[in-house]
Order: structure tokens, then sequence, then C-alpha cells
DNA sequence: CGCCGATGTTAGTGTTCGCTAACGGCTGGT
DNA sequence: ACCAGCCGTTAGCGAACACTAACATCGGCG
């Protein structure tokens, strides 16, 4: 069986196009770039993907997924609220720095993938901002549920920066400053 | 004199553009499109700006003078690091909450001007980012200069994350929060 | 050997893109 | 009245795009 690299390619591609799709954004992406950078040349994409919007749609599927599944394992073995959101906060950091072009992707390319697609990525991507907003709703019991929902927006703003500011600072520094600024930012309005 | 309303047209013209870049990219909007955006149709856009790169490049160069005149404004008039640094955060709130649209696109699309233009504007953003540094850096002066780099940029993403979750919860209220967490993570660290 | 599925190639199709050309009115100053 | 400049229009050009068609290569297995 020649099972054990399958799919090799699918995820070769994926991580291309990441780079590509967070450079120059969807649309600045052709399908003959794509192909020249993993090797081969334009159409043979389609042996793997049904057209640029299914790959896109994969790439970002496979993204939310793995955030939403990412937190609720971390979330689940948390002894207590603080821990859960220390450990959302290095789990979230930790994607953040080691794929940047996937969260930058991930956060910018939603509205081109086809509305089917969509709205699975969509449902993710909720799931995973209401595990945060419920952990830091237990260590803010007076904020109304919007106002958490903003401020935990705001978080993965500031966390998903990195992309931009990458290089200057190394990056387990850069994983403490992001969880310090992170941890301050949320906990500090009450 | 008719000077009244000189490049009104050009104002509303960026206006729209700045919509639909943010909601599309730059790419995903089309010489058509923007045209149908201000009442006419395509070409009308060339009695105006050169062309379509050349009308985000003044976009851009319009956006970058704007947030670097206004920090220095509010910068100078400070009486010290701790007032300034409150006024920088009230000033890119308050634009970043004005003008989402703007904002986004400011820190997406750069790398889709011309070069020349390119090196300008961010120049420009260099500026602007130098003065929080600077400011910051009064605040914090045990912390690396890089270290402080990182820490403004992280808050500019944070506070740009605006766009994406607007509606759900009051401007004032927005603006108080975005304020109240872009000063918890900046001082946090010491 | 012969076949088959997986994976690539080049050529070509229809569409859309940015931009130019050529032309037409409307308006305000002399 | 006339003209100059501003600001639109439609038609069309060449290039780039996503995608399809038809064919080639190759490794594993009966």
């Amino acid at each position: 069986m020649a099972n054990r690299a399958i799919g090799a390619r699918r995820q070769e591609i994926l991580r291309a196009a990441a780079e590509l799709f967070a450079a120059h954004g969807f649309h600045g992406v052709s399908i003959e770039d794509l192909g020249r950078a993993v090797g081969t040349s334009g159409p043979a994409l389609y042996r793997h993907f049904p057209g640029k919007e299914a790959l896109l749609a994969a790439m970002l599927l496979d993204v939310s997924e793995r955030l939403a599944e990412g937190g609720r394992a971390r979330v689940a073995t948390a002894p207590d609220p603080a821990t859960a959101l220390e450990e959302l906060l290095r789990g979230h950091i930790a994607f953040a720095l080691n794929e940047p072009a996937l969260i930058t992707v991930h956060d910018r390319e939603l509205p081109n993938v086809a509305a089917t697609d969509r709205h699975r990525i969509r449902r993710l991507q909720r799931g995973y901002l209401e595990q945060w907003v419920e952990v830091v709703g237990r260590l803010r019991p007076h904020s109304r549920p919007a106002t958490l929902r903003a401020a935990v927006h705001a978080t993965f703003g500031l966390l998903n920066s990195t992309p931009h500011s990458a290089g200057e600072v190394a990056k387990d520094e850069m994983a403490d400053l992001l969880l310090t600024m992170g941890r301050a930012a949320l906990l500090a309005p009450r």
C-alpha cells in the first residue's frame, strides 16, 4: 500500500498556497502561481482540488477545525478558568507563531469561499470564539456577552498581528510578550 | 470660482473604493465595480486617477499622513508620556471606529502599490510607529526597542480589529473598551 | 506482459480585466 | 455667442485568468 504518503501532495500544495494567499491575497494569486510554487505547472492542481475556491475552502476548514479542536482539548483539561485562559492564549500564540500565513489567510479570506463551505467555517470560528467568551466570562462575571465577544475579538487581533512584525524579536520572547499582553488586555477592564 | 467642490468627486471615489477594497481586497474589485459604486460606469475614473494602483496609493498616502500628523499633534501638546499615550490611543481608536474600511485597507494592501509610493507610505507608517515607541519607551525604560516595536504593532492589531466585530457594541462603549485594553496591554509587561 | 490509477503535460476556450480611443455634453468666463 | 476645460459616455484592444480537453509517463499488481 502506498497509502503512506496519501494526501502528501495535497498538504504540500496547501502549505504553499497559504504563503501565497497571505502575501498577495486570494485574487492576487493565479493557478499558475500555485502550480509553480510546488514545482508543477498550472492545471496539475485540478488533480487534487476541484478548483481554486475549493482549495481555499479546504485550507480554511482545516485551520478552523484545528483551532476549535485545540481549544476544546485545552479547556477540557484545565482545572479552573484562569488556567483555561492561560492555555487558550498559549495555544493560539503557538499557532500564530508557527503558522503565520495560515492565521493571516484565516481571518482575511473567508468571503472568498462558496456559501456552503463559508457557513461551516464560520460555525467553527464562532465555536472557537465562544470557548474564549465562556472562559473569560467566568473571570469577568459583570461583563455583558457582547462586550466579552468584542474583547475576545480584539485579543485575536492582537495575537494575530504577529505575522506583520516577524523577525525582529525571537520566537520565545515574542510568545511571552503576547501572552502577557493578551492576558492583561482581557482581564484589565475589571 | 467653482473651486468650492474641487476634488469632491475624488474624495467620493476614494471613500467608495475604501469600502470595496476592504470588503473584497484590491484584486477583488474591478474598475467597473469602482465606477458603479459612485454612479458612473468604469473608465470615468481615469479622469481622476491615472490608474487603479495610483488610486490605492493616493488612499494609503492620505491615511498614513493623517495618522502620522494626528499623532504628532497629540504628542506635542501632551504634558507627560502617560498623557501622550492616552492621546495616541484615543486618536487611533477614533480613527479605527470612524473609518474602519480605511484602517483595514491601510494594513493589508501596501504590497499592491508601486515601489515609489510604497516607500513613501512605509516611511510615514514607520514614523507613526516610532512616535508610539518613543512614548511607550519612556513609560517602560527597561524594554528593548525591538520589544517595544513588537508590542506597539500588536496593539495596532488589537485596535484595528474593530472592523471585524462591528455593530454588536455601541461606539462609545467600544472606544472605552479598546482604550482600556490597549493601555493594559502596552503597560502590562512592566 | 499488460493494464490501470495516479499524476503530470501542453493547447485551447470563453470570460474578465485594466486601460485607451474617440467622441459628446454641460458650465462658467469673456 | 463662443470657446475651454471638466467630466462623462461606448467601443474595443491585448493580456491574464480559471478551467477543460486530450494526451503522456510511470509504478505496482494481476
